[in-house]
DNA sequence: GAGTGGTCTAGACCACAAC
DNA sequence: TTGTGGTCTAGACCACTCC
């Protein structure tokens, strides 16, 4: 049902700015993009053909390719040789984002706290160089310890290691989005490595997260670089297993 | 320590065959990246500029690009304008993978059984249905649950949701790799989304996993696209805690 | 200023699917 | 046979980085 193909492609309304610093490659993108978002082209609608769409906006076709071959690689479209592109279902649109719970918290309209449990600065202990990232062992790190609560409940326990080039104070913390803070800073986070395993709580973690017997939780370890292959983080998080789930979408 | 700048980029030695019906920009991108895991180069090292290697080996310059790109999205090379094409190290390239637990026990040396608790075929179940996915009330669905084993340990419950038309018999299950059997259908498994929670085994869960006293679980659940859009998989499965870790590579 | 990647053009020919 | 996307060429100009 989800293939059916609609007899007419669909001439979409786009306007390209070609004084603007954006590609058009991207703004073509971009516009095909909010059109699927918006409903106006629904899973199994064929996009209208490369030759007609190129002369129509007066680019060539390479530009548009550039464009389709982006939104193909997103999972939006579908592209068949001697058919044509089609537009996918929005359900496998999701993509894996590195999202931090802060984030996730702040979307779904709780409102997350945040409480400094140490910060210390030194080199780098056996857990880091242990993670299977290649450090310089002369480096220091610069570890956190973190308690994150939602609407005041205690939700994860989260240990960060960070390089001490990125200089973070105990009062760049202080409002919780690490995540935030790097690229504030300018920093592109780019590929992570995350092993996710779940486990019984042990009793500090007991403790801390106001749990009186002890039952699962989900242990998670990842390792962050940016974009020109920088160590930037290593965090191992625990979280309360009934109040988190972890949403990947995998791309193989 | 990564971004040490060689000084001279490395010319490769890359034979075309513009004979073969591979693309010469798949060639191309292939070649470089044997060329990286050989280790015939190495983090930092500087490719060869674009320029240089497409008079080299007589190619247009959007070829080579293309070939390039490919493997800066992936993760393996850094492309910096003013500055040239640097190989990232080797601990970020790690891709997300959609494989199954059957493809890693095989890969870790271990030994993979399978034991097939159900099989029925009937209307989609309200838990397929709640699923996320848009399903055509009307479509029936296979319904296996399964137990995993490794070296006669019971591993995980994993019970699995087909659209009927994939005619999935008992006896296709016989061996035990649901992935490996799609793949050999021609179906090209390509974007999953995928939910990790962790909680504490039921007594069902305790009992066919032969844990004696209730410990952690991790549960998942998974919904598998083909690249063309049609809904191919959706899964359950339950993992013992100290046995299982999922492994994700995230790319935001 | 020299060297790099980023974008874009205007074509060409081919392979595959549908009719 | 016609229409579609897939590949490839041979250039052009621009933006950024480093010296």
């Amino acid at each position: 049902m989800l293939m059916s193909q609609s007899a007419e492609p669909k001439q979409l309304d786009i306007v390209l700015d070609r004084t603007s610093p954006i590609p058009l490659y991207h703004q073509l993108a971009h516009a095909i993009e909010a059109a699927i978002t918006a409903g106006e082209l629904v899973p199994g609608d064929r996009l209208e053909n490369e030759l007609s769409m190129t002369s129509r906006l007066g680019l060539a076709r390479p530009t548009a390719r550039q464009a389709i071959a982006q939104l193909a690689r997103k999972g939006l479209v579908v592209r068949k040789r001697g058919v044509g592109t089609q537009v996918l279902s929005r359900q496998i649109n999701r993509q894996a984002r590195l999202s931090s719970l802060y984030d996730d918290l702040v979307a779904s309209g709780r409102s997350p706290q945040t409480r400094l449990l140490s910060y210390e600065i030194g080199e780098a202990r056996p857990e880091v160089l242990s993670c299977g990232a290649d450090i310089d062992p002369g480096t220091n790190f610069i570890t956190i310890k973190r308690l994150r609560l939602a609407d005041g409940v205690p939700l994860a326990i989260m240990v960060n290691h960070l390089p001490d080039w990125l200089s973070i104070s105990e009062a760049d913390l202080a409002d919780g989005a690490l995540y935030a803070l790097l690229r504030s800073r300018g920093i592109n986070l780019r590929v992570a490595h995350q092993t996710v395993s779940a486990r019984l709580m042990t009793a500090e973690e007991c403790r801390l997260l106001s749990d009186h017997q002890p039952s699962a939780c989900m242990a998670t370890q990842r390792v962050v670089y940016d974009d020109t292959g920088r160590l930037i983080e290593i965090g191992r998080h625990v979280y309360r297993a009934p109040h988190y789930s972890l949403d990947v979408s995998l791309v193989p």
